[in-house]
DNA sequence: ATTAATTCTATTAATATAATAGTAATAATA
DNA sequence: TATTATTACTATTATATTAATAGAATTAAT
C-alpha cells in the first residue's frame, strides 16, 4: 500500500515551489537539481498539477512555473489527488458496481472508513505547513 | 495508494474463517466458493497467515483451516501486516537508510504521520467486529 | 534569428501483482 | 494397506502499473 513516487516526487516537487514561492518563475532544471529528480519525469508529473489549476508556467527563455495560489491555501490533498486520482484504497469505494457484493461487504466499509482517515490526514496539511517544519531544521 | 488483493482477499478469507469459527476445519474450497476467490491463490495467500500464527491447519482428509484464536482477539492489523509485511505508505519510513535526504525530509515526516493513522484505524478492528456487522445485514 | 524554456508524444525498462498449474506430502478411513 | 481428500510447496505465466528516458514541437524573450 505505497504512495506511488508520483505522489511523493510531486509533493517535494510542490514543496520547492512553495520555498520560492514569489521569487518569480522557478525552472524546473532548478526543481530538479535541488531535489534530485529527473528534469524529464518532473516534466511528466507537473502536468496534472497544472491541470488541476495549482500551478501556473510561462514558456520560453526567462519561463518557469509557479505556484498559482500562496502555499497556505493549497492542501496536501490537492496535490495527492491531482496526480493520484484518488486515496482510495479500493476500487469498489468509488464504484460498487465493479463487485456484486459490494452492496454488503463488510470488508468494502471498512476499506471505505480508512480511505477517509487518510483523506483527513492529507486535508489537514498545507504547502505552508510544510515549508514551516523545513525551515525549522537547518 | 491502493490495497492489493492479497489484503483484501485475506481479510475476506479470515472473515470467512471467523463465520464458521467452532465449527470445525474448513475447507479452502467452500472459503473460496463462499467468497469467489480462486482456491489456488487462496492456497498462496494463506501461508502467511499461518506463519503469522494467526490460523491453523490440519491435513488429509477431514481437514481444513481455522482460527488460532477467537475472532475477538484478532485484530486486522495483523492479518494485513501478516500478507502485505507493512502498511507503511513509502520505504524511507522502516528504512530511513535508502535516501540520503531522510534525516531532514518534511514529506517523509508526513508519510509516517499518516501511515500512523492507517495503522490505528485497523488496530481498531477485531474479526469479531466484521461477523456482527456482517450478522446485521441479511 | 537565437536561445532557453515548457509541452507533447512515444517508447522502453523494470517491478509488482495476480493468477494458474502441477506435484508432493499428509491424515483419515474403509 | 490402498484410496481419497485435503493441505503444502514450487514453478511458471500473464497482466498491469510504475518509473523513466528520449526526442521533437511549441513558445516567449532578447
Amino acid at each position: 500500500m505505497k504512495l506511488s513516487t508520483r505522489g511523493r516526487y510531486s509533493t517535494r516537487l510542490m514543496l520547492e515551489l512553495s520555498l520560492r514561492y514569489d521569487t518569480g518563475p522557478v525552472l524546473l532544471k532548478d526543481i530538479s537539481s535541488a531535489q534530485d529528480i529527473s528534469l524529464k519525469y518532473l516534466g511528466q508529473l507537473i502536468i496534472p498539477l497544472k491541470v488541476a489549476g495549482l500551478i501556473k508556467s510561462t514558456r520560453g527563455s526567462h519561463g518557469g512555473y509557479f505556484l498559482s495560489r500562496p502555499p497556505e491555501k493549497i492542501r496536501l490533498i490537492e496535490i495527492l489527488t491531482a496526480v493520484e486520482g484518488t486515496l482510495d484504497i479500493a476500487e469498489c469505494i468509488k464504484s460498487p458496481e465493479i463487485c456484486y457484493r459490494s452492496k454488503n461487504c463488510v470488508a468494502r466499509k471498512i476499506w471505505e472508513k480508512a480511505s477517509s482517515k487518510f483523506y483527513d490526514v492529507f486535508q489537514s496539511i498545507t504547502l505552508k505547513d510544510m515549508v514551516s517544519q523545513q525551515k525549522k531544521k537547518p
